[in-house]
DNA sequence: TGTTAAGAAAGTGTATGCAATTTAGATGCC
DNA sequence: GGCATCTAAATTGCATACACTTTCTTAACA
């Protein structure tokens, strides 16, 4: 079976896995505690155990996986106490990066997060959760990126991924759905403003709501 | 020359590696830019290249190396601009430990914060820079600590270790020993007051400061 | 002399094999 | 039956081997 990938040594095979795997567990398609068996893994994805070692000590270093000598891997296991610390500190880094947006964003930024957020005043009415949760996504990540500040940008990714699994379906709770346009809503207006403390502020406490909506897990 | 550790398994082989290398660049044994070669390393180690490919993985990860597909790997290189965000997120976080430190250190670390502090005063007397810095680690250590938030702590001590080779002999420019002092005095006298408040604004001036004494690298 | 092409050398990426360790199962004992 | 102990299977850790890429060297040509 060796009649594989050998045409064009892709340099990016392990990325590849990396990706692959840390998107299994922020999905939750493999959940917390899972055990990452080394040689299933390099039959699922047809290689050998080499780059799966690489790859799983990248996903160690990243905090998605617990590497135990000797004891094989397995996905991060999380206790109650350091889950609410990143959903603290998630909103911490979010409302930094919504202050800092607030001041930095250019107007082009300024504009399509407006105008983006209007147009998805439209999902809510539909209870278009799926919809709602893609756009929600983009709409953070605009807010992240807005800060301009690199190193911000990846510390709140970071922290996004670890916390991915733990907030899968908050938009089915309640009227979680309205709720978040409202609260998005209060961060927009702040950073039209270039009110950087509303901003800030507003996006913590939205942060917070989705931590208390997550609660359920 | 098998001769080697063979009695005993580690099982930390490769996070010791991590460890010294991740060591050699913070302390700016190895500066930025310069190859990482793993032959070198291999024999420098005296292990195969295999637990040095997965050690480089992580510090890939860690973000202390930049790993090139069939080019190797070298000491990261960070942009100026890149630089700066670090030192501004550097300083938001420092910030956030300090105001939460306030709220949050139980009556034992106060104490000891405090009491480190005062007897710090006698090395910046004594204008004992080498001393000051261990102090100096120690004394913002606990400053993260204090915030009782692990993931903080994480994020923190992640974006101190990549700060780490730029700002290695801060302390020999002008008077920053006292004025390190001062700065310091005014986090602990906030924190004692349980101002979170003040003690964050301190502890981010201190941050800016730090940044601008290491703008001469 | 400068440019480019071909080939060799050096170095990275992956597969495979073996040693060491953990884990599971079987056996004996109380 | 419950529990400790020993042995075998499964699994991880590391070394070595080889394939593929990049880079350096050399030589041919304009």
């Amino acid at each position: 079976m060796k009649v594989r990938k050998h045409l064009v040594r892709a340099g990016t095979t392990v990325d590849h896995m990396v990706r692959a795997i840390a998107d299994h567990i922020v999905t939750g398609a493999l959940h917390s505690g899972s055990k990452l068996d080394e040689a299933s893994l390099a039959e699922r994805f047809q290689v050998s155990r080499t780059p799966i070692r690489e790859a799983l000590a990248q996903l160690g270093a990243m905090g998605l996986v617990d590497r135990r000598p000797n004891r094989g891997a397995i996905v991060a296991v999380v206790s109650q106490e350091h889950l609410s610390s990143m959903f603290e500190s998630m909103a911490e880094l979010e409302g930094i990066c919504a202050r800092f947006s607030a001041a930095r964003m250019s107007v082009n930024e300024r504009m399509t997060l407006e105008h983006e957020h209007h147009a998805s005043a439209r999902l809510v009415h539909l209870g278009a959760e799926e919809d709602y949760e893609i756009y929600n996504t983009g709409f953070h990540t605009r807010l992240y990126q807005g800060a301009h500040s690199k190193h911000i940008f990846e510390l709140v990714t970071l922290t996004r991924s670890r916390l991915a699994p733990f907030r899968r379906a908050q938009f089915r709770i309640g009227d979680r759905l309205s709720k978040s346009w409202e609260e998005h809503d209060a961060i927009v207006t702040a950073i039209m403003r270039a009110d950087g403390a509303a901003a800030g502020e507003a996006a913590r406490a939205h942060v917070a709501a989705v931590s208390n909506a997550s609660a359920v897990f």
